[in-house]
DNA sequence: TCGCTATGTGACCATTCAGTAATATTGTGG
DNA sequence: CCACAATATTACTGAATGGTCACATAGCGA
């Protein structure tokens, strides 16, 4: 484990540590889509959006591709997904326990 | 995805999303260590290294065991390799296109 | 009880970063 | 070229957080 790959691993997770960014990778889910859709999607304004979109490219999690007016941005990156399921998997998992241990408490 | 998973995913990313804390994972990649040695073998000071386990302690991803002076730590979540792995996996790839892009442009 | 070692905690500072508003850029049709 | 629509960028602010220092706590042996 270099260094440098430290900070590159932790970067990325970074770049996953925001739920509005999760929105996006979850809204493209099932194919790429246009800023105004995604605005649509997750709610968020256009300004903040765009920066978080500015991210997740520069991080080499979406990719871009221009058409006409429009800006499509797709998930470039299967492993997101295993990533996130992972994730979600063991937050899960945590609150089930949680829950068990809270129930037995109660009795 | 309701916005409290969203929440709760982003929330276990952040505490990965940190280099330091890379590092003590993956110190305890092998088995339990006490916090003296942490502190040797990531050259993290006490009180930055205590704060950092904290961390990791309270969302679940190691477990904390007292033996005499000594505090013990070990992975508390096999599934944390695996997400490293997947991120490293992505990261080194990139890496890899990257050098070939360049490698390209250069000739 | 006392002193020592291992670990945790509180306060503080500096940095990072998400959100927002205003403005800039880019492409299209007239 | 002009007006407009879609997207990007910049400057700013407030909140969160990593590092550090000083101090607190806990367990052990004399």
């Amino acid at each position: 484990m270099t260094p440098e790959l430290l900070e590159d691993v932790a970067a990325r997770f970074k770049v996953l540590a925001e739920p509005a960014r999760l929105q996006v990778l979850d809204a493209l889910a099932d194919g790429p889509r246009h800023v105004s859709a995604l605005m649509e999607a997750t709610g968020l304004n256009q300004a903040n959006l765009s920066k978080h979109l500015q991210l997740l490219h520069a991080h080499g999690l979406v990719s871009r591709r221009r058409q006409g007016l429009f800006v499509y941005y797709a998930l470039a990156d299967a492993s997101v997904f295993t990533l996130c399921d992972l994730a979600c998997g063991a937050v899960e998992e945590r609150a089930r326990r949680s829950a068990q241990r809270h129930a037995r408490a109660m009795r």
